[in-house]
DNA sequence: GTGAAAGCGCTAACAT
DNA sequence: ATGTTAGCGCTTTCAC
C-alpha cells in the first residue's frame, strides 16, 4: 500500500489523484507531464485528475525546479501610455515563450526600484525588465549584484554588465526641433520633464544641439522644467507665453496635451498661432485636437527587444557579453505643427 | 556537526547562514522571523545573513506556509485609464496590508478570464480581483468552483456566492442624458460600446430610461454600437452626423475624445454646435479640448472596495455571506456641455 | 534558548 | 512501465 499521506479536504494534490487512480505519485507526475505510461494508467490518472478538478501547485513545482516561469516588468508609472505600450510588447513576447508577466509600478521611487531589484533574490520570478527613470550609484550596485538576469530599458553608464535597450531621445528631440524650424518657427519653447532624470537630461541635450544646428540661440526664458503630466504642461505653457513663443516643444505627449489646453484656453490657435509637438507618439497624440505631431521613441520596439534579450539571457545565463541597443526615433507629423498664419 | 547539506555556490540559504554563524537552521529561521533568541545568536545570524546578502526564498516560504502574500488583479485592458485607476486604488490597499499585487490584462478575452480564475488553483496568489467585461455561464461556474477568494468588479447574476462591487452605469448614463436635456439639447445621440457586454447593456438601459424621463423618443438613427476606443468614437460620430444630433453622449471618455475629434474635423464647434459628454471621468476627460463633461463611475472607489472585500475574505474565508455593493455615479460638468449657440 | 526532524507538493533519479 | 525515495528552502513542532 502506498500509505495515504493525508487525504485532507483541501485542494487535490498528486496524492489524491494517486489514491483515486490506484497508482503511485510518480506515475501521476509522469502522466501529467506527458512522459510515457501505459494506456490505461494514463486514462485512469487523467480521469481522476479531471474528476478532482486538479490544478498543479505552481509553488511546489517552482521550488523543485528552481524556476517560476514568471518574469517581472517594473515601470515608473502604469498610467503613462509609453509604459503601457512596453507592457503590451513585453507581454506578447514573454507569453509566447510560456512565461507569465508580473507588473510592478514603482512610481519612479528609487527605493522601490531598488527593492524590485533585490526581490529578484526571492525567486518569485526568473528575470526582470526594469525601466528606471534615473540611475543612481545604488542602482548600478544593485544591478551588479542582481540575483538573476536583468534587462534595463534606459541609459546605463558604461561598464555595468547588464543588457540594456535605450531610446535615442537626444536625436528624437532634435528631430522635432528641426521640424519646427523647417516649418518656419523661430521661437521654439521647450517644456521638459525633471532635469535630473535621464530622459529629461537627454531631451535637453537634443533641444540645445538642434537649436545650434538651426542657428537659433538658447533662450532660458523659453525653457521650463516640470513634472511629466497634463496639468504640469498646461501650467508651464501658461508661464512660457510671456516669452511669446511661436512653437512649444514638449518632452512627452502628456505635457503637449496640457500645452494645447493652455493655448486653447488663451484663445490661441494651433498651429496658426503656436505650433505644438510632443514626444512618445503615444495614443494620447491622437486624443486631443488638433492631433499632435510627436516623436516616436520606439516604446513598443524597446519593449520587444528587452523581452527578447531577457529570454536569451535566460537560456544562456553567462554566455554573451552584455548587449546594448538603441531604438531609432521617428518623427510623426500631424496637424499641430502645420504652417503658421501668414499675417502677423 | 550539523552536516552541510551542500554548500553550493548558488544563492545563500538558511543552511549557508547556519553554517557561517555556527548555529542550526532552526535558529536562523527564528532570528530571521523575529522570534526570541539569545543576544549573541541574533547578532551572529544577522551578520552572517548580511555578509552573504541573504534574501529569503519566497517560493519555499509559500510552499510551507500555504500563502504567497500575493494577490492578483485581472482587468480587460491595461491601456484604459479606468482600470489604471482601479489598479492604483487596489495597489494602495493591498500594499498597505503587506501583499504584492500581480496584474493581468485579459484583453477582454473570455478564455483568458476563465484561465485566470482557474489559475487560482495553482497557488500562485492568495486571492483574485477580476473585472470581466461580460459574464457568461462559464464565468459563473468558474466563480462557484474557484479555488480561492475572488471579488468581482462588475454585475453578477443573483445567487453567485461571490463578493462583488458594481458601478451603477444605468443611473450614470441617465445623469448625463438628463444634464444634456436640461442644458437644452433635444437630439441626443449615443455612441455605445458593444451591446453584448454588461457595461454596454446597462448604459443603453440608462440612456433609454433618461430619454423617457425627459419626454424624448428613442431614435435608432441616433444610436451606434461600436468598440471602446478613440478611433471607433470618431468613426461612429461621423456616421451619426447624418442624423443631425445636437449632443453626443459616449459610453466612455475614449469614445468621447474620438467624437470630439470627428466634430472638430468637420468644423463643428463644441459645445456651441454639438455638446459632448463621456463616461468614467478618467484622466482623458481633461486631455482634449474643450475639457469633457463626464460621469465618474467611481473606478477608484470600486477598486478600493474590492480590495477591502478581498482582504476581509482572506481573514475570514467562509464567514460573512457574499456582499455586493454599488458605487454611486457622479456627474462632472466641464466645458464640452456648455450652452448651445443661440442662433439657428 | 536551541537543535533535530518532519513535512509543504512536486519532480527526477534510482530501483524493480 | 511503475513504485520508492530523496530532496527543493523553509517553518514549526517536539525534545532537550
Amino acid at each position: 500500500m502506498h500509505g495515504g499521506k493525508r487525504m485532507g479536504a483541501g485542494q487535490p494534490t498528486i496524492f489524491s489523484i494517486a489514491e483515486r487512480a490506484g497508482v503511485s505519485i510518480a506515475s501521476v507526475s509522469r502522466v501529467l507531464n506527458g512522459v510515457g505510461a501505459r494506456r490505461d494508467t494514463v486514462e485512469r490518472v487523467e480521469r481522476a485528475a479531471a474528476e478532482l478538478g486538479y490544478v498543479p501547485n505552481a509553488v511546489a513545482r517552482s521550488l523543485k525546479g528552481g524556476r517560476t516561469r514568471q518574469l517581472t516588468f517594473a515601470m515608473p508609472d502604469i498610467g503613462n501610455p509609453v509604459y503601457v505600450a512596453m507592457v503590451r510588447a513585453i507581454q506578447a513576447v514573454t507569453k509566447a515563450a510560456g512565461y507569465r508577466l508580473l507588473l510592478h509600478s514603482t512610481d519612479a521611487v528609487v527605493e522601490d526600484e531598488l527593492a524590485v531589484l533585490r526581490s529578484l533574490g526571492d525567486r518569485t520570478s526568473d528575470g526582470l525588465i526594469i525601466c528606471p527613470i534615473r540611475i543612481t550609484d545604488a542602482h548600478v550596485e544593485a544591478l551588479r549584484t542582481a540575483a538573476g538576469p536583468v534587462v534595463v530599458i534606459g541609459s546605463l553608464p558604461d561598464g555595468v554588465p547588464v543588457d540594456s535597450v535605450r531610446a535615442d531621445s537626444v536625436a528624437g528631440a532634435a528631430l522635432a526641433v528641426r521640424h519646427l524650424h523647417e516649418t518656419g518657427r523661430r521661437r521654439i519653447a521647450f517644456v521638459n520633464g525633471p532635469s535630473d532624470t535621464v530622459p529629461g537630461g537627454n531631451r535637453d541635450a537634443g533641444y540645445r544641439a538642434a537649436l545650434d544646428d538651426c542657428g537659433l540661440v538658447y533662450d532660458p526664458d523659453l525653457v521650463v522644467h516640470t513634472d511629466f503630466g497634463i496639468e504640469s504642461g498646461a501650467e508651464a505653457t501658461d508661464r512660457l507665453l510671456a516669452a511669446r513663443p511661436d512653437a512649444v516643444f514638449c518632452a512627452n505627449d502628456q505635457l503637449a496635451l496640457g500645452a494645447a489646453r493652455a493655448l486653447h484656453a488663451r484663445g490661441l490657435r494651433i498651429p496658426e498661432d503656436v505650433a505644438v509637438a510632443g514626444m512618445d507618439d503615444s495614443v494620447l497624440a491622437q486624443a486631443g485636437w488638433p492631433p499632435l505631431t510627436s516623436v516616436d521613441l520606439g516604446s513598443t520596439e524597446r519593449g520587444r527587444r528587452a523581452a527578447d534579450l531577457l529570454l536569451r539571457r535566460l537560456d544562456t545565463p553567462e554566455a554573451a557579453t552584455p548587449s546594448s541597443t538603441t531604438a531609432p526615433p521617428r518623427l510623426v507629423v500631424r496637424a499641430s505643427t502645420g504652417p503658421a498664419a501668414t499675417d502677423s
